[in-house]
DNA sequence: AAGAGGCCCTGATAGC
DNA sequence: TGCTATCAGGGCCTCT
């Protein structure tokens, strides 16, 4: 499912939902994710009251009362959802606790509160949680990570310099979160048709204009994605069931086979597969 | 040390 | 209908 944009709007919906309360109950229906759910989950997160709901990267990071923290991790297939009982969804008119969409299977984690439940489901089970008990080892937690895209230390200096002698293509450091923090396949293979890259060019060949060009087009793009609601493909939505917009803009992602949409660009739109992903791109603008 | 590739897992879809 | 193969938004690990 989820890039940073679709992780953020995971988030800002959470927070709504959830900041200020407390949870009075956790069921763990299955511990198999990633990494084991610990045994003693349910009773750290217990009657804790969340402060807030806040994102770094693709990690969600719930803040209890006393510097506790879950971080949650979605992997590639993990979603979050909720049921109101003040505001039953749409078709609901059975229980509080069934809904028609609402997936039964591969539920995960529910967080129950007051008048609402908080439903972790994953069918492949690559995403995570993850107890954090203090604010120190929460700033650590992240230090050998790279920078968001929107920092203000992911600019030209800090591109330029890491990439010297870097022999690697330039998609696959878009997706090193070493490098950057938050850009996923979708995105990167937009970031790198929006300024005019080709992905396999190796990241020591990218002039500065180019590096400045990778910048500011994740910044916008990631930006943009973000207040069209995140990318549904697939079936992203966010807590309440509400779909993204960025889908329909995707320029070159399951774009295989079309004319590229930059003017006066005859080229086609090119899908190439390396290790197990795949990349897409516009044989002729992209240099 | 950097870079390439395999692997974790289930589900949807395509092709026969 | 039902088999098999392929692909999917991530990231960790190992090998060279």
């Amino acid at each position: 499912m989820p890039e940073l944009p679709e992780v953020e709007i995971v988030r800002q919906s959470l927070h709504k939902k959830i900041k200020k309360k407390s949870i009075q109950q956790v069921i763990i229906r299955n511990r198999n994710l990633r990494f084991k759910i610990p045994v003693d989950f349910e009773n750290f997160i217990k009657n804790k009251k969340i402060i807030k709901v806040s994102r770094f990267s693709k990690y969600l990071i719930i803040h209890f009362q006393n510097e506790d923290y879950c971080l949650i991790h979605l992997g590639m297939s993990g979603t979050i959802h909720i049921l109101d009982k003040k505001k039953p969804l749409k078709f609901t008119n059975t229980s509080f606790y069934h809904s028609p969409y609402l997936p039964e299977k591969h539920n995960h984690a529910e967080f129950v509160f007051d008048n609402l439940k908080v439903i972790y489901n994953d069918p492949r089970r690559f995403g995570f949680f993850e107890i954090i008990r203090n604010h120190q080892d929460l700033d650590k937690r992240f230090t050998s990570m790279g920078p968001e895209p929107f920092s203000n230390k992911f600019n030209l200096n800090y591109v330029v310099n890491y990439f010297k002698n870097k022999n690697k293509d330039i998609k696959s450091f878009l997706l090193d979160q070493k490098f950057v923090s938050g850009i996923g396949n979708i995105y990167a293979s937009e970031i790198l048709f929006a300024s005019k890259i080709n992905p396999f060019k190796k990241a020591k060949r990218l002039n500065k204009n180019e590096c400045l060009s990778v910048i500011l087009n994740s910044k916008r793009i990631l930006k943009h994605a973000i207040n069209k609601g995140g990318s549904s493909i697939r079936d992203f939505k966010d807590i309440s069931g509400n779909k993204g917009n960025f889908q329909k803009e995707f320029k070159v992602y399951q774009q295989e086979g079309a004319h590229c949409k930059r003017t006066n660009c005859k080229g086609i739109i090119k899908k190439k597969i390396t290790s197990n992903r795949s990349t897409f791109f516009c044989v002729s603008c992209q240099k």
